[in-house]
DNA sequence: CTTATCAGGTCAACGGTGTTGTCGTAAGGT
DNA sequence: ACCTTACGACAACACCGTTGACCTGATAAG
């Protein structure tokens, strides 16, 4: 079996499978999508998106060389989807946010593309878009070129990489997410003042804070960190 | 079967295994990151730790109810081994900024153990001690409670995200991580600037930036933010 | 219109995984 | 010296990704 994967576009003896389905790329990538988005990020196995797509699970095989390949197709899909739309309003602030918000919302839908995307640079035609927009945003904004990288650098890698831990969270079985709200609440609620005074005073906030995500707070210090340093470097305080 | 699992600290028959070993919580989770460690993170499997370990899988089974059980474990004693000798100094944002520090140095330590368990929550003592630390650290500076909280938050998962994202990086086959460099040297290094200007303009520093990971960078954004915050706060304008 | 080709769906199998019910045995307390 | 029982071993279950061999019917050539 030297390679059994046919390039998409030169495919034409499309035969239907037992069950009367034709496969296509586009047809596995969104069923596998709508698995995941349905039954949870774990439902995602070849046998099982072999069985949703009413084929066995060997024929997937004849579309990617592996369950990455696979992945990859979706993550693909993934980011198209989300940056598709999205156009500059002129408030750099506003729209580093909302771009950012974007692909942490992005990625938590399809936690285990992202999981998987996250470290990876493609060099592909949506993610150099990508590049351009928010590097456009910053320069734009007044920073200089040194500061406007070291910021995207910044911004881009804290969004993926919320997205990531995010996600990895959201495609934790349901049994330890909910382990882990109870270790908040038994554990850290009711630890004595005495041994850990700093606990014990805010565990109340603890408790509340900690089932949500930290990206949106975590996004809103980056920027106005920026926002302070571009005010000092227009008001010519060099460095 | 209720529940085969006991207490560490009331076990008493230690049985030496088949092949002689004697097995205990701290054995398991030692060998265990060591397998990750020397052979990738999937090679961390029940059966595989039972064979390093000389004893049948199950028998783990007396020591975790189930390999999350496993994980968390191996979690908390990252956690310890990172954390361990750490005291304050009294200057605040010197003291997270050398936290912050040493988790992505921890976790870049251990690259697979860091993806496996950045984004769990274990609640066993070395975790605790790390809270109780930094929350110690920002109430001391004079964040009052719900912020502190806040910027905690933000600072652990930035911390954690970035050591798993940076983690993912470093355990890419060394053909794929060249395979990104090309692509940022090859790709967006050479896109011309009638089509992508931002991208052009700013080229030598992507190239440059992009190796490097931006986690001391985020980080400093975040400090910043969070000394003007409390800059503010003093200065009694409340928000 | 017939025929041959071979893309692509199917089948069966391999070796891996986590997990559990049962059983035997040896360590410890009495 | 005896009992109890903790705890390691075994066998089995249901699932996983992946592959090589097989079969069949849609298509292209004649």
């Amino acid at each position: 079996m030297t390679d059994r994967v046919v390039p998409d576009a030169a495919r034409q003896r499309r035969r239907p499978t037992k069950q009367g389905v034709v496969l296509s790329e586009e047809l596995i990538v969104a069923t596998a999508l709508r698995l995941i988005e349905e039954h949870g990020a774990d439902a995602l196995s070849v046998r099982r998106l072999g069985r949703a797509l009413g084929a066995d699970p060997s024929s997937l095989y004849r579309y990617f060389r592996h369950t990455d390949d696979l992945m990859l197709a979706i993550a693909d899909e993934l980011i198209g989807r989300t940056l598709g739309v999205w156009r500059p309003t002129g408030d750099w602030v506003a729209d580093l946010r909302e771009l950012g918000l974007r692909m942490h919302a992005g990625a938590l839908a399809h936690p285990r593309a992202a999981m998987l995307s996250a470290h990876r640079v493609t060099g592909r035609a949506h993610e150099i878009q990508a590049v351009e927009s928010m590097l456009g945003v910053l320069r734009r904004a007044g920073f200089p070129d040194p500061e406007a990288v070291r910021i995207y650098h910044a911004f881009i890698d804290q969004s993926l990489a919320f997205g990531a831990l995010d996600s990895a969270c959201t495609a934790l079985p349901r049994a330890a997410r909910e382990a882990e709200a109870e270790v908040w609440r038994s554990t850290y609620g009711r630890l004595p003042a005495g041994t850990h005074p700093h606990i014990a005073a805010t565990a109340p906030h603890l408790v509340a804070a900690m089932r949500t995500s930290s990206y949106p707070a975590a996004l809103d210090l980056l920027l106005a960190a920026a926002r302070t340093r571009l005010d000092h470097l227009r008001a010519g305080t060099a460095d």
